[in-house]
RNA sequence: GCCUCGGUGGCGGAAUUGGUAGACGCGCUGGAUUCAAAAUCCAGUUCCGGCAACGGAGUGUGGGUUCGAUUCCCACCCGAGGUACCA
């Protein structure tokens, strides 16, 4: 007898779609377009796990309904394939990078082919093919010969600015540009050298070289973006990180600041991730105040929110590293304050951190004046105040400011009190509303009023005016890696030279070694064919170098994040070799209509590709500033680790229930060598690893028990569960209905499988309805007024579930269906032909095939989604709830078309309602039609 | 510390312009089928009391608004994520 045989409708309508492409996107269509895109992944070695489907069936699930709504749907997938892994792999086994990506790129496919996504393979894109990374190269390029004009609001051609330096200098011009820009003439311009005019223009780039201080990883080998540092070390790994100055190719995202930040309102994106953004840009509204240093022409600024304290400012504090910080220490203090200098430089991000409880600092011995009063103010250095923030100098209010109110404890400096009627013999005051005292024309306002009256004295006096301040730096683009993109730099006597578009791409060489240099350069230093021959335009030897004719080339990479900043746009003519992507197919998608992934990315992925977009926008390459506006981010599955217990300096393992007893370390047990009731397999551990081969147990009841904890998935934690496995057992719609039945997409929820059963059986049920004795058997009868009812009302329900990516509730509702009409020993056609479309987004191989079976020789993908029928929704009686005092204690079935007065009228003849009412006074009858009648009595 | 989100049965989770709390699934209990088991089907399943009808309690805790609160307001507790000397 036949059966629900998944394995093979699974594999005939995987074959079917893939033999007929039958997801192919067109670039024209009469239909209207839809974008539904997934964070692409990193083929990692140890291939899906379980977590990484959970986004893409739930794109799977919208793209595949929008495409029955009559879409034409544009639903690619890709390869972010640069990246860390595979480097350090190569190091270890000197296997070529891009072997084991193509390796891990077969598997990852496989593995997604299993679960029947219906992604537009044609598209497909990698990061690190040479034919793709042109075009993060040529980006760049552009990028390179664009600066930011703050007047207009965007970015634009560099040879513009050269325009306006030639007929009047610098000096007007209000550009996103480098702090120590010179200011010049015209005619000062027309005499700068060739080189002098590339070290200005550079500091107008919105890609550009600078020794900035970075975020160094000694065991990396590499710098690495802020979003790349998570409490004091690296993100991957968890390696130690020090601030180190060096050259580095910077990304001027800083210029996009107030874009990024206000563009967000208009974003349908989750609001914690937004809020992330928000943070992470930190913009902060205050003042630039002017300070002159005594006895000295010199003078320097500080950036405050709160010039209205201005009154209480009773030292300043520099950033140890500034460089003015060594012009004005004096004589005596020399000596304390390089001391200072150096342990600061020494601390790593951790220690740093880690001693931000106590604040440490040295006097300088120089006196700042005070722009209003004319006292002076002694000035501290302390690594409290960060030298990439502001100015790297503050003015310290030890009375409206907690940490320069401990600063001024530690060091006994003068606290001055300027709120009215506040004790700050214990701690600052940082409260806005607090009156002001001992501020002159300040005096009894609160900060509110008293911060505009501050800006409008500074600036009528001309020491300081209204400023707004970031917290989002330039971010760092050079990388030491051997496996991410190559700049199409070369450097001609110390200065960048781009090498030209028409030489794109500029591949990565070959290596013998993926180390670095033994002299410490990126491993591109080991690179035989790296060096640009300028005369003929070609990469040759670097042993031609001569610095005449032949010059070295940028031996830095490009960060995981340049491949993954624009491919969106890219899978929109993803074979284009004239450009990155043609005008005519941006302007059809213009941008993705539904984005789907993690949150993690939060601050890298999705700003950094952002701001590349608002740049591809200003110069006119897209359409749209925003390519995303409606995000869902789908949240993390994880692991159920098992654990066994080793008794200390042992080779013998306790059960669970007795390892209370002794003193034990827990240790990781594959997870696959546990069964479902928490018991390990002996024999399967010995044979695990060799040391646990003359393992003993202390057993209970005969039987080893593991402990279990939920923990992210990781190969190191052994809870890997992958999807393959599943899909074997219960067919690959089982497991996609599954993941989304465990609950909301955006939720972490660990990963069991103890109720894949019900979902199994709805499939498997549902198959029955079309079948009797496992023959395919349907009737053509009409249906009966019941049958239609349960039809639209769960046409209607799983729709509005699906609009609002609620699919575990969708699933409910035709699980329900399935109940009921199973009551009903249902098999008509009329009635379960919608119900097969209705389902095909969720379980497309048994739709496909119950559709063929049903006579249809066009695959279910495009048929047009049923729509539902109000007259069968509305209910000619219905169930109110009697209330008394707003409790039920009654039912009573009434028509759905009686009106108020008709219901009160019958629920007060009702004899149980008047047996209720006994004895008591019947204050109100309240009636909402449809819902419920409540009886208000004392 | 600050920001954001959340707290509902044994478990995953439903339900909010305030209106029958616990949909659906898992698990569990009983029954049918079977020599037996698995599978399947039927019934029950928030907790307490009761054979039952029924009664009482109940959405983290305490208060408030309301005829009526999981939903709105105030205070607090707990958990998750983000962030941390950003002046």
């Amino acid at each position: 007898m036949k059966t629900y045989d998944f394995n093979s409708i699974d594999r005939k309508w995987q074959k079917y779609w893939a033999e007929n492409k039958t997801f192919k996107a067109e670039n024209h269509s009469d239909k209207p377009k839809y974008y539904v895109l997934d964070m692409f992944p990193y083929p990692s070695g140890a291939g899906l796990h379980v977590g990484h489907p959970l986004g893409y069936i739930a794109s799977d699930i919208y793209a595949r309904y929008k495409r029955h709504k009559g879409f034409n749907v544009l639903h690619p997938m890709g390869y972010d394939s640069f990246g860390l892994p595979a480097e350090q792999y190569a190091i270890l086994t000197g296997q070529h990078p891009a072997v084991t990506t193509e390796q891990n790129i077969k598997r990852y496919r496989e593995q997604m082919d299993k679960i029947g996504f219906s992604f537009d393979w044609d598209r497909e894109i990698r990061t690190s093919d040479p034919k793709y990374y042109k075009w993060t190269q040529w980006i760049f390029l552009q990028l390179y010969k664009h600066w930011y004009n703050q007047e207009t609001g965007k970015a634009e051609p560099l040879e513009k600015l050269i325009e306006i330096f030639e007929t009047e200098g610098n000096k007007n011009v209000k550009a996103a540009q480098a702090q120590d820009t010179p200011e010049f003439t015209a005619e000062e311009w027309k005499n700068f050298s060739p080189e002098e005019k590339d070290r200005i223009l550079h500091k107008y780039r919105l890609t550009y070289l600078d020794e900035t201080e970075v975020n160094w990883c000694p065991a990396l080998g590499t710098v690495l973006a802020n979003d790349e540092v998570v409490n004091g070390v690296s993100e991957r790994g968890g390696h130690p990180v020090v601030k180190k100055k060096m050259v580095q190719w910077m990304m001027r995202i800083t210029a996009y600041a107030e874009r990024l930040l206000n563009d967000l309102d208009n974003l349908d994106w989750p609001e914690p991730l937004k809020e992330m953004q928000r943070n992470w840009i930190g913009k902060s509204v205050g003042a630039a105040v002017k300070f002159k240093i005594d006895g000295s022409d010199k003078d320097f600024t500080v950036f405050t929110t709160r010039p209205d304290t201005l009154y209480g400012v009773t030292f300043m504090v520099m950033a140890p590293e500034l460089d003015l910080v060594d012009e004005i220490t004096t004589p005596g203090q020399r000596e304390a304050v390089k001391k200072y200098q150096e342990q600061a430089a020494k601390k790593t991000e951790r220690e740093r951190m880690a001693d931000a409880k106590v604040k440490t600092g040295v006097f300088t011995g120089a006196y700042a004046i005070h722009p209003l009063t004319g006292e002076k103010i002694p000035i501290w250095i302390s690594d409290y105040v960060l030298s990439g923030y502001g100015t790297g100098a503050i003015m310290a209010v030890p009375a409206g400011d907690q940490r320069d109110y401990e600063f001024a404890k530690q060091f006994d400096i003068p606290i001055k009190n300027i709120f009215k009627n506040t004790d700050i013999s214990e701690k600052a005051n940082e409260d806005k509303e607090a009156v002001l005292t001992n501020s002159d024309f300040l005096n009894d306002l609160p900060a509110k009023e008293a911060i505009g009256k501050m800006i409008e004295e500074l600036e009528k006096r001309g020491i300081g005016k209204a400023e707004v301040n970031y917290r989002l730096r330039d971010a760092v683009f050079s990388r030491q890696r051997y496996w991410g993109e190559p700049f199409p730099i070369y450097y001609k006597n110390g200065v960048a030279y781009p090498i030209d578009e028409k030489h794109l791409p500029v591949k990565l060489p070959e290596v013998e070694k993926y180390l670095p240099t033994e002299d410490g350069r990126p491993p591109l230093g080991n690179a035989k064919e790296w060096a640009w021959d300028e005369k003929n335009e070609k990469i040759v030897s670097t042993g031609l170098i001569d610095n005449e004719t032949v010059f070295p080339m940028e031996l830095n990479t490009m960060p995981g994040w340049a491949g993954s900043s624009w491919y969106f746009n890219r899978y929109m003519d993803p074979h284009n070799d004239e450009e990155p992507f043609g005008k005519e197919a941006v302007e059809y998608w213009k941008k993705v209509d539904l984005y789907l992934g993690g949150s993690e990315h939060a601050t890298g992925h999705l700003l950094y590709s952002r701001f590349w977009q608002k740049f591809l926008y200003d110069i006119d390459r897209v359409p749209e500033p925003e390519y995303s506006v409606k995000l869902i981010n789908q949240g993390m599955i994880l692991g159920t680790s098992a654990f066994v217990y080793r008794i200390k300096g042992t080779n013998k393992f306790v059960s669970l229930g007795l390892k209370d007893q002794y003193e034990t370390d827990p240790i990781h047990v594959d997870v696959n060598m546990v069964d479902e009731y928490d018991y390990l397999d002996l024999d399967k551990f010995k044979k695990w690893r060799p040391d646990f081969a003359e393992a003993e147990f202390i057993l209970e009841d005969g039987k080893y028990k593991v402990g279990r904890e939920v923990e992210k998935m990781s190969k190191s934690k052994y809870n890997v569960m992958n999807p393959d496995d599943i899909v074997e057992r219960y067919g690959a719609d089982t497991l996609r209905m599954y993941e989304m039945f465990l609950g909301p997409i955006e939720d972490a929820k660990p990963w069991n499988i103890a109720g894949i059963k019900g979902v199994h059986n709805f499939l498997r049920k549902f198959w029955s309805m079309f079948h009797q004795d496992g023959v395919f058997n349907v009737s053509l009868e009409e249906p009966t007024e019941q049958e239609l009812k349960i039809l639209h009302k769960t046409i209607k329900k799983v729709e509005e579930d699906i609009n609002k990516f609620s699919f575990n509730t969708a699933i409910s509702q035709f699980m329900i269906a399935i109940n009921e009409l199973g009551k009903l020993k249902t098999n008509k056609q009329k009635i379960l032909s919608p119900l097969v479309v209705l389902l095909s987004p969720f379980a497309p191989h048994l739709a496909e095939d119950l559709w063929e079976e049903l006579g249809h020789d066009k695959s279910i993908a495009f048929e047009p989604y049923p729509s539902y029928d109000e007259r069968y929704l509305k209910e000619s009686s219905k169930t109110y709830p009697i209330m008394l005092n707003g409790k039920m204690r009654h039912k009573l079935d009434l028509s759905t078309s009686m009106s108020k007065e008709e219901i009160e009228e019958r629920v007060l003849s009702d004899e149980k309602v008047k047996s209720l009412l006994e004895g008591k006074t019947l204050k109100k009858v309240i009636v909402v039609p449809g819902k419920i009648v409540n009886l208000v009595v004392s």
